[in-house]
DNA sequence: GTAGTAGCCTAGCTCTCCTAGGCAAACGAT
DNA sequence: ATCGTTTGCCTAGGAGAGCTAGGCTACTAC
Protein backbone atom coordinates (compact mmCIF):
# COMPACT_ATOMS: atom_id res chain seq x y z
CA UNK A 1 0.00 0.00 0.00
CA UNK A 2 2.35 2.74 -1.29
CA UNK A 3 1.22 6.51 -0.39
CA UNK A 4 -0.08 8.62 -3.05
CA UNK A 5 1.42 11.51 -1.63
CA UNK A 6 -1.33 13.70 -1.80
CA UNK A 7 -0.85 17.16 -0.89
CA UNK A 8 -3.09 20.32 -0.36
CA UNK A 9 -0.88 21.90 -3.37
CA UNK A 10 -0.93 19.06 -5.85
CA UNK A 11 -4.52 18.43 -4.71
CA UNK A 12 -5.22 22.37 -5.62
CA UNK A 13 -3.51 22.03 -8.96
CA UNK A 14 -4.90 19.09 -10.04
CA UNK A 15 -8.34 20.74 -9.43
CA UNK A 16 -7.25 23.64 -11.65
CA UNK A 17 -6.34 21.44 -14.29
CA UNK A 18 -9.22 20.01 -14.40
CA UNK A 19 -11.37 22.78 -13.99
CA UNK A 20 -10.12 23.66 -17.21
CA UNK A 21 -10.76 20.45 -19.05
CA UNK A 22 -14.22 20.13 -17.67
CA UNK A 23 -15.90 22.60 -16.31
CA UNK A 24 -15.45 23.85 -11.97
CA UNK A 25 -18.86 22.60 -11.50
CA UNK A 26 -17.80 19.21 -12.55
CA UNK A 27 -14.18 19.15 -9.79
CA UNK A 28 -16.10 17.43 -7.22
CA UNK A 29 -14.17 15.23 -4.52
CA UNK A 30 -15.08 12.44 -5.98
CA UNK A 31 -13.47 12.71 -9.17
CA UNK A 32 -10.20 14.09 -8.06
CA UNK A 33 -9.87 11.04 -5.64
CA UNK A 34 -10.25 9.02 -8.56
CA UNK A 35 -7.49 10.81 -10.82
CA UNK A 36 -5.50 10.22 -7.56
CA UNK A 37 -6.16 6.52 -6.95
CA UNK A 38 -7.29 7.01 -3.57
CA UNK A 39 -10.61 7.16 -1.90
CA UNK A 40 -12.49 10.27 -1.96
CA UNK A 41 -13.02 10.26 2.47
CA UNK A 42 -9.20 10.30 2.44
CA UNK A 43 -8.78 14.07 0.60
CA UNK A 44 -10.49 15.26 3.59
CA UNK A 45 -7.27 15.46 5.39
CA UNK A 46 -5.90 17.22 3.07
CA UNK A 47 -9.03 20.04 2.69
CA UNK A 48 -11.96 21.08 4.85
CA UNK A 49 -14.68 20.56 2.13
CA UNK A 50 -15.90 20.76 -1.35
CA UNK A 51 -15.76 24.63 -0.79
CA UNK A 52 -12.74 24.64 0.26
CA UNK A 53 -11.02 23.30 -2.72
CA UNK A 54 -12.63 25.30 -4.88
CA UNK A 55 -11.56 28.56 -2.59
CA UNK A 56 -8.28 27.08 -3.19
CA UNK A 57 -8.23 26.90 -6.76
CA UNK A 58 -9.59 30.50 -6.89
CA UNK A 59 -6.07 31.90 -4.61
CA UNK A 60 -3.92 29.71 -7.06
CA UNK A 61 -5.73 31.41 -10.24
CA UNK A 62 -5.17 34.96 -8.88
CA UNK A 63 -1.67 34.33 -7.96
CA UNK A 64 -1.30 33.03 -11.05
CA UNK A 65 -2.91 36.05 -13.07
CA UNK A 66 -1.27 38.50 -10.88
CA UNK A 67 1.95 37.40 -11.63
CA UNK A 68 1.39 37.32 -15.42
CA UNK A 69 -0.23 40.54 -15.33
CA UNK A 70 3.17 41.74 -13.40
CA UNK A 71 5.66 40.36 -15.62
CA UNK A 72 3.01 41.82 -18.78
CA UNK A 73 2.93 45.26 -17.06
CA UNK A 74 7.15 45.18 -16.35
CA UNK A 75 8.55 48.34 -17.90
CA UNK A 76 5.34 49.68 -19.77
CA UNK A 77 3.10 52.64 -18.86
CA UNK A 78 0.06 54.48 -20.34
CA UNK A 79 -1.64 53.13 -23.09
CA UNK A 80 0.65 50.78 -23.22
CA UNK A 81 0.50 49.13 -19.73
CA UNK A 82 -3.68 49.22 -20.02
CA UNK A 83 -3.39 47.28 -23.52
CA UNK A 84 -0.49 44.71 -21.71
CA UNK A 85 -2.44 44.31 -18.93
CA UNK A 86 -6.05 43.66 -20.68
CA UNK A 87 -4.68 41.39 -22.74
CA UNK A 88 -3.04 39.26 -19.88
CA UNK A 89 -6.25 38.97 -18.48
CA UNK A 90 -8.31 38.05 -21.34
CA UNK A 91 -5.56 35.70 -22.25
CA UNK A 92 -5.50 33.90 -19.36
CA UNK A 93 -9.21 33.38 -19.26
CA UNK A 94 -9.21 31.71 -22.45
CA UNK A 95 -6.53 29.72 -21.44
CA UNK A 96 -8.21 29.21 -17.98
CA UNK A 97 -11.98 29.19 -18.33
CA UNK A 98 -11.93 26.47 -14.98
CA UNK A 99 -9.75 29.02 -13.02
CA UNK A 100 -11.49 31.98 -14.09
CA UNK A 101 -14.67 30.59 -13.01
CA UNK A 102 -13.00 29.78 -9.43
CA UNK A 103 -11.68 33.13 -9.39
CA UNK A 104 -15.65 34.69 -9.65
CA UNK A 105 -16.79 32.50 -6.52
CA UNK A 106 -16.82 35.42 -3.47
CA UNK A 107 -14.16 35.17 -0.21
CA UNK A 108 -14.72 35.84 2.31
CA UNK A 109 -13.08 39.36 3.30
CA UNK A 110 -10.22 37.79 5.55
CA UNK A 111 -9.76 35.60 2.42
CA UNK A 112 -9.87 38.15 -0.15
CA UNK A 113 -7.67 40.61 2.00
CA UNK A 114 -5.06 38.00 2.23
CA UNK A 115 -5.43 36.84 -1.57
CA UNK A 116 -3.50 38.17 -4.57
CA UNK A 117 -6.73 40.18 -5.60
CA UNK A 118 -4.99 42.65 -3.66
CA UNK A 119 -2.31 42.47 -6.08
CA UNK A 120 -4.95 43.31 -9.45
CA UNK A 121 -6.13 45.95 -7.40
CA UNK A 122 -2.66 47.76 -6.99
CA UNK A 123 -1.80 46.99 -10.64
CA UNK A 124 -4.91 48.33 -11.86
CA UNK A 125 -4.17 51.58 -9.82
CA UNK A 126 -0.32 51.55 -11.16
CA UNK A 127 -1.46 51.43 -14.76
CA UNK A 128 -3.99 54.30 -13.48
CA UNK A 129 -0.73 56.61 -12.84
CA UNK A 130 -0.39 57.12 -16.30
CA UNK A 131 -3.30 58.71 -16.84
CA UNK A 132 -3.05 61.23 -13.89
CA UNK A 133 -6.16 60.75 -11.70
CA UNK A 134 -7.23 62.00 -8.35
CA UNK A 135 -9.12 60.49 -6.26
CA UNK A 136 -12.39 59.62 -6.07
CA UNK A 137 -11.98 59.74 -10.04
CA UNK A 138 -9.28 57.19 -9.57
CA UNK A 139 -11.37 54.65 -8.00
CA UNK A 140 -14.20 55.06 -9.81
CA UNK A 141 -11.84 54.72 -12.78
CA UNK A 142 -10.46 51.36 -11.31
CA UNK A 143 -14.00 50.06 -10.98
CA UNK A 144 -15.20 50.71 -14.41
CA UNK A 145 -11.82 49.48 -15.86
CA UNK A 146 -11.50 46.15 -13.48
CA UNK A 147 -15.76 45.95 -14.59
CA UNK A 148 -15.07 46.25 -18.33
CA UNK A 149 -12.56 43.86 -18.84
CA UNK A 150 -14.25 40.93 -17.07
CA UNK A 151 -17.83 41.61 -18.54
CA UNK A 152 -16.57 41.57 -21.80
CA UNK A 153 -14.28 38.40 -21.01
CA UNK A 154 -17.25 37.06 -19.02
CA UNK A 155 -19.63 37.72 -21.79
CA UNK A 156 -17.39 36.31 -24.53
CA UNK A 157 -17.00 33.41 -22.77
CA UNK A 158 -20.75 32.29 -22.22
CA UNK A 159 -21.24 33.35 -26.01
CA UNK A 160 -23.06 36.57 -25.23
CA UNK A 161 -21.57 37.95 -28.39
CA UNK A 162 -22.31 35.21 -30.49
CA UNK A 163 -24.96 36.40 -32.55
CA UNK A 164 -22.94 39.10 -34.39
CA UNK A 165 -20.26 38.37 -37.08
CA UNK A 166 -18.02 40.54 -36.01
CA UNK A 167 -14.85 39.11 -34.80
CA UNK A 168 -14.62 39.43 -31.30
CA UNK A 169 -10.81 40.39 -31.36
CA UNK A 170 -11.52 43.27 -33.19
CA UNK A 171 -14.18 44.80 -30.83
CA UNK A 172 -12.20 43.98 -28.04
CA UNK A 173 -9.02 46.08 -29.58
CA UNK A 174 -11.85 48.99 -30.04
CA UNK A 175 -13.15 48.43 -26.68
CA UNK A 176 -9.71 49.26 -25.20
CA UNK A 177 -8.80 52.04 -27.25
CA UNK A 178 -12.24 53.82 -26.01
CA UNK A 179 -11.04 52.66 -22.67
CA UNK A 180 -7.37 54.43 -22.90
CA UNK A 181 -9.72 57.68 -24.60
CA UNK A 182 -11.91 58.03 -21.32
CA UNK A 183 -9.41 57.27 -19.12
CA UNK A 184 -7.16 60.10 -20.70
CA UNK A 185 -9.87 62.75 -20.87
CA UNK A 186 -11.92 61.59 -17.48
CA UNK A 187 -15.48 63.39 -17.75
CA UNK A 188 -15.78 65.13 -14.48
CA UNK A 189 -18.60 64.94 -12.31
CA UNK A 190 -22.01 65.38 -13.57
CA UNK A 191 -24.73 66.99 -11.83
CA UNK A 192 -25.85 65.09 -8.44
CA UNK A 193 -23.94 62.76 -7.15
CA UNK A 194 -25.88 59.88 -5.84
CA UNK A 195 -28.49 60.95 -7.81
CA UNK A 196 -28.39 57.81 -9.90
CA UNK A 197 -31.12 55.49 -8.60
CA UNK A 198 -34.12 55.76 -10.21
CA UNK B 1 -55.49 13.25 -2.54
CA UNK B 2 -56.09 16.95 -3.87
CA UNK B 3 -53.76 17.88 -6.86
CA UNK B 4 -50.90 20.35 -6.14
CA UNK B 5 -51.88 21.85 -9.74
CA UNK B 6 -48.07 22.42 -10.46
CA UNK B 7 -47.52 23.79 -13.59
CA UNK B 8 -44.09 24.59 -15.43
CA UNK B 9 -44.83 28.30 -15.28
CA UNK B 10 -45.50 27.87 -11.37
CA UNK B 11 -42.45 25.85 -10.71
CA UNK B 12 -40.51 28.42 -12.89
CA UNK B 13 -41.85 31.42 -11.08
CA UNK B 14 -41.12 29.59 -7.36
CA UNK B 15 -37.49 28.57 -8.22
CA UNK B 16 -36.95 32.51 -9.46
CA UNK B 17 -38.08 33.67 -6.20
CA UNK B 18 -35.91 30.54 -4.15
CA UNK B 19 -33.14 31.15 -6.77
CA UNK B 20 -33.65 35.20 -5.48
CA UNK B 21 -33.75 34.13 -1.39
CA UNK B 22 -30.94 31.25 -0.89
CA UNK B 23 -29.06 31.58 -4.59
CA UNK B 24 -29.32 29.64 -7.55
CA UNK B 25 -27.09 27.03 -6.53
CA UNK B 26 -29.60 25.78 -3.89
CA UNK B 27 -32.59 25.72 -6.40
CA UNK B 28 -32.85 21.77 -6.14
CA UNK B 29 -35.54 19.66 -7.68
CA UNK B 30 -36.03 18.35 -3.98
CA UNK B 31 -36.36 21.68 -2.55
CA UNK B 32 -38.79 22.82 -5.16
CA UNK B 33 -40.95 19.67 -4.67
CA UNK B 34 -41.33 20.20 -0.78
CA UNK B 35 -42.10 23.72 -1.79
CA UNK B 36 -45.41 22.55 -3.35
CA UNK B 37 -46.10 19.61 -0.52
CA UNK B 38 -44.84 16.72 -3.81
CA UNK B 39 -42.28 14.40 -4.29
CA UNK B 40 -39.56 15.53 -6.42
CA UNK B 41 -40.42 12.75 -8.78
CA UNK B 42 -43.56 14.30 -10.06
CA UNK B 43 -41.84 16.97 -11.29
CA UNK B 44 -40.39 15.71 -13.70
CA UNK B 45 -44.00 15.51 -15.33
CA UNK B 46 -43.28 19.32 -16.18
CA UNK B 47 -39.49 19.56 -16.31
CA UNK B 48 -37.24 17.83 -18.17
CA UNK B 49 -34.36 17.96 -15.38
CA UNK B 50 -32.44 20.09 -12.92
CA UNK B 51 -31.06 22.17 -15.65
CA UNK B 52 -34.03 22.98 -18.04
CA UNK B 53 -35.60 24.05 -14.42
CA UNK B 54 -32.57 26.70 -14.23
CA UNK B 55 -32.93 27.35 -18.05
CA UNK B 56 -36.21 28.11 -17.79
CA UNK B 57 -35.71 30.48 -15.18
CA UNK B 58 -33.26 32.57 -17.04
CA UNK B 59 -35.48 32.53 -19.80
CA UNK B 60 -37.99 34.46 -17.52
CA UNK B 61 -35.12 36.70 -15.82
CA UNK B 62 -34.40 37.72 -19.53
CA UNK B 63 -38.00 38.44 -20.25
CA UNK B 64 -38.52 40.78 -17.32
CA UNK B 65 -35.38 42.29 -17.54
CA UNK B 66 -36.41 43.15 -21.13
CA UNK B 67 -39.91 44.06 -20.34
CA UNK B 68 -38.44 46.28 -17.41
CA UNK B 69 -35.50 47.68 -19.51
CA UNK B 70 -37.91 48.63 -22.48
CA UNK B 71 -40.18 50.62 -19.81
CA UNK B 72 -37.24 52.73 -18.50
CA UNK B 73 -36.52 53.28 -22.35
CA UNK B 74 -40.04 54.56 -23.34
CA UNK B 75 -39.24 57.88 -24.58
CA UNK B 76 -35.76 59.04 -23.40
CA UNK B 77 -32.73 59.00 -25.83
CA UNK B 78 -29.09 59.66 -25.36
CA UNK B 79 -27.74 60.02 -22.26
CA UNK B 80 -31.18 59.92 -20.95
CA UNK B 81 -31.85 56.63 -22.02
CA UNK B 82 -28.47 55.41 -21.34
CA UNK B 83 -28.96 55.98 -17.87
CA UNK B 84 -32.00 54.53 -17.72
CA UNK B 85 -31.50 51.93 -19.45
CA UNK B 86 -28.24 50.74 -17.67
CA UNK B 87 -30.36 51.62 -13.72
CA UNK B 88 -32.82 49.06 -14.87
CA UNK B 89 -30.34 46.34 -15.48
CA UNK B 90 -28.64 47.33 -12.14
CA UNK B 91 -31.74 47.26 -10.32
CA UNK B 92 -32.86 44.10 -11.51
CA UNK B 93 -29.43 42.18 -10.92
CA UNK B 94 -29.37 43.85 -7.28
CA UNK B 95 -33.22 42.95 -6.33
CA UNK B 96 -32.96 39.36 -7.99
CA UNK B 97 -29.98 38.14 -7.77
CA UNK B 98 -30.88 34.50 -8.04
CA UNK B 99 -32.25 35.38 -11.50
CA UNK B 100 -29.47 37.66 -12.43
CA UNK B 101 -27.65 34.65 -11.77
CA UNK B 102 -29.39 32.18 -13.85
CA UNK B 103 -28.94 34.95 -17.18
CA UNK B 104 -25.46 34.00 -16.62
CA UNK B 105 -25.57 29.87 -17.63
CA UNK B 106 -25.31 29.83 -21.72
CA UNK B 107 -27.81 28.76 -23.39
CA UNK B 108 -27.47 26.66 -26.77
CA UNK B 109 -27.68 29.01 -29.42
CA UNK B 110 -31.40 27.75 -30.58
CA UNK B 111 -33.05 28.92 -27.09
CA UNK B 112 -30.75 31.86 -26.83
CA UNK B 113 -32.49 33.27 -30.17
CA UNK B 114 -35.60 32.56 -29.22
CA UNK B 115 -35.20 34.28 -26.09
CA UNK B 116 -35.91 37.65 -24.74
CA UNK B 117 -31.74 37.65 -25.17
CA UNK B 118 -31.88 39.44 -28.62
CA UNK B 119 -34.40 42.03 -27.24
CA UNK B 120 -31.55 43.22 -25.01
CA UNK B 121 -29.36 43.60 -27.96
CA UNK B 122 -32.50 45.73 -29.85
CA UNK B 123 -32.42 47.81 -27.12
CA UNK B 124 -28.79 48.49 -27.10
CA UNK B 125 -28.78 49.18 -30.46
CA UNK B 126 -31.42 51.38 -30.26
CA UNK B 127 -29.51 53.67 -27.12
CA UNK B 128 -26.31 53.62 -29.75
CA UNK B 129 -28.41 55.13 -32.57
CA UNK B 130 -28.77 58.42 -30.41
CA UNK B 131 -24.95 58.34 -30.44
CA UNK B 132 -24.55 58.02 -34.48
CA UNK B 133 -22.31 55.15 -34.63
CA UNK B 134 -22.00 53.55 -37.92
CA UNK B 135 -20.61 49.63 -38.33
CA UNK B 136 -18.77 48.36 -37.34
CA UNK B 137 -18.13 50.32 -34.58
CA UNK B 138 -21.31 50.10 -33.55
CA UNK B 139 -21.70 46.44 -32.84
CA UNK B 140 -18.19 47.21 -30.87
CA UNK B 141 -19.43 49.72 -28.82
CA UNK B 142 -22.65 47.39 -27.76
CA UNK B 143 -20.12 45.10 -26.80
CA UNK B 144 -18.41 47.30 -24.77
CA UNK B 145 -21.61 48.45 -22.97
CA UNK B 146 -23.17 45.43 -22.27
CA UNK B 147 -19.29 44.30 -21.17
CA UNK B 148 -19.23 47.38 -18.63
CA UNK B 149 -22.29 47.25 -17.31
CA UNK B 150 -22.23 43.44 -16.98
CA UNK B 151 -19.38 43.41 -15.28
CA UNK B 152 -19.57 46.60 -13.23
CA UNK B 153 -22.89 44.99 -11.95
CA UNK B 154 -21.14 41.55 -11.44
CA UNK B 155 -18.07 42.41 -9.67
CA UNK B 156 -20.24 45.18 -7.32
CA UNK B 157 -22.80 41.64 -6.51
CA UNK B 158 -19.30 39.45 -5.73
CA UNK B 159 -18.14 41.96 -3.58
CA UNK B 160 -14.96 43.23 -5.57
CA UNK B 161 -15.25 46.48 -4.67
CA UNK B 162 -15.39 46.11 -1.08
CA UNK B 163 -12.09 46.90 0.01
CA UNK B 164 -12.43 50.66 -0.93
CA UNK B 165 -14.58 52.70 0.72
CA UNK B 166 -15.78 54.79 -2.16
CA UNK B 167 -19.95 54.33 -2.54
CA UNK B 168 -20.81 52.11 -5.47
CA UNK B 169 -23.33 54.17 -6.36
CA UNK B 170 -21.07 57.29 -6.83
CA UNK B 171 -18.67 55.06 -8.58
CA UNK B 172 -21.21 53.98 -10.82
CA UNK B 173 -22.85 57.13 -11.91
CA UNK B 174 -19.37 57.63 -12.97
CA UNK B 175 -19.26 54.45 -14.97
CA UNK B 176 -22.44 55.69 -17.13
CA UNK B 177 -20.67 59.65 -17.43
CA UNK B 178 -17.80 58.36 -18.60
CA UNK B 179 -19.37 55.67 -21.06
CA UNK B 180 -21.62 58.50 -22.36
CA UNK B 181 -18.43 60.18 -23.16
CA UNK B 182 -16.71 57.92 -24.91
CA UNK B 183 -19.82 56.91 -26.52
CA UNK B 184 -20.20 60.53 -27.97
CA UNK B 185 -16.85 60.96 -28.94
CA UNK B 186 -15.76 57.29 -30.36
CA UNK B 187 -12.54 56.76 -30.97
CA UNK B 188 -11.20 56.24 -34.31
CA UNK B 189 -9.63 52.36 -35.61
CA UNK B 190 -6.13 53.03 -34.01
CA UNK B 191 -3.13 51.11 -35.74
CA UNK B 192 -3.69 47.71 -37.26
CA UNK B 193 -6.98 45.88 -36.31
CA UNK B 194 -6.53 41.93 -34.77
CA UNK B 195 -2.98 42.96 -33.78
CA UNK B 196 -4.29 43.39 -30.02
CA UNK B 197 -3.20 39.23 -29.25
CA UNK B 198 -0.45 39.48 -26.57
C1' DG C 1 13.20 0.44 18.62
C1' DT C 2 9.31 2.60 20.06
C1' DA C 3 5.83 6.62 20.30
C1' DG C 4 3.43 9.56 17.78
C1' DT C 5 1.67 11.50 13.82
C1' DA C 6 0.45 11.53 8.97
C1' DG C 7 -1.89 9.25 5.31
C1' DC C 8 -4.90 6.26 3.78
C1' DC C 9 -8.66 2.91 4.46
C1' DT C 10 -13.83 0.91 5.19
C1' DA C 11 -18.40 1.65 6.55
C1' DG C 12 -22.17 4.23 6.48
C1' DC C 13 -25.26 8.27 6.64
C1' DT C 14 -27.79 12.04 4.00
C1' DC C 15 -28.97 14.35 0.03
C1' DT C 16 -29.74 15.13 -4.88
C1' DC C 17 -31.02 13.64 -9.55
C1' DC C 18 -33.50 10.76 -12.24
C1' DT C 19 -36.15 6.40 -14.20
C1' DA C 20 -39.74 2.95 -14.15
C1' DG C 21 -43.99 1.66 -13.34
C1' DG C 22 -48.54 2.17 -10.82
C1' DC C 23 -52.88 4.31 -9.45
C1' DA C 24 -56.35 7.81 -9.17
C1' DA C 25 -58.49 12.15 -10.38
C1' DA C 26 -60.18 14.99 -14.04
C1' DC C 27 -62.14 15.37 -18.52
C1' DG C 28 -64.22 14.48 -23.07
C1' DA C 29 -67.20 11.76 -25.71
C1' DT C 30 -70.91 9.00 -26.08
C1' DA D 1 -74.16 8.72 -16.18
C1' DT D 2 -70.41 6.04 -17.63
C1' DC D 3 -66.52 4.77 -19.91
C1' DG D 4 -62.04 5.38 -21.67
C1' DT D 5 -58.08 8.50 -21.96
C1' DT D 6 -55.16 11.60 -20.45
C1' DT D 7 -53.02 14.07 -16.70
C1' DG D 8 -50.97 14.42 -12.25
C1' DC D 9 -49.23 12.50 -8.62
C1' DC D 10 -47.42 8.44 -6.17
C1' DT D 11 -43.78 4.60 -4.45
C1' DA D 12 -39.59 2.26 -5.16
C1' DG D 13 -35.08 2.35 -6.14
C1' DG D 14 -30.40 3.12 -8.24
C1' DA D 15 -26.33 6.08 -9.00
C1' DG D 16 -23.35 9.43 -7.39
C1' DA D 17 -21.91 13.32 -4.46
C1' DG D 18 -20.59 15.18 0.27
C1' DC D 19 -19.14 14.21 4.60
C1' DT D 20 -18.17 11.83 9.41
C1' DA D 21 -16.45 8.30 12.50
C1' DG D 22 -13.32 5.24 13.51
C1' DG D 23 -9.50 1.91 12.31
C1' DC D 24 -5.12 0.40 10.41
C1' DT D 25 -0.45 1.26 8.57
C1' DA D 26 3.60 3.58 7.08
C1' DC D 27 6.80 7.00 8.04
C1' DT D 28 9.45 10.17 11.34
C1' DA D 29 11.64 11.76 15.45
C1' DC D 30 13.80 10.74 19.27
Amino acid sequence: MARAGVTAERLTLVAAELADEVGLANVTVAALARHFGVKDASLYFHIKNAHDLRVRVALLALTELADRAAAALAGRAGKDALVAFANAYRDYAKRHPGRYAAMQIDLDPETAAASAGVRHAEMTRAILRGYRLSEPDQTDAVRMLHGTLHGFVSLEKTGGFRHTPRATDDSWSRTLDALDAVLTNWPPAQVAETETAR
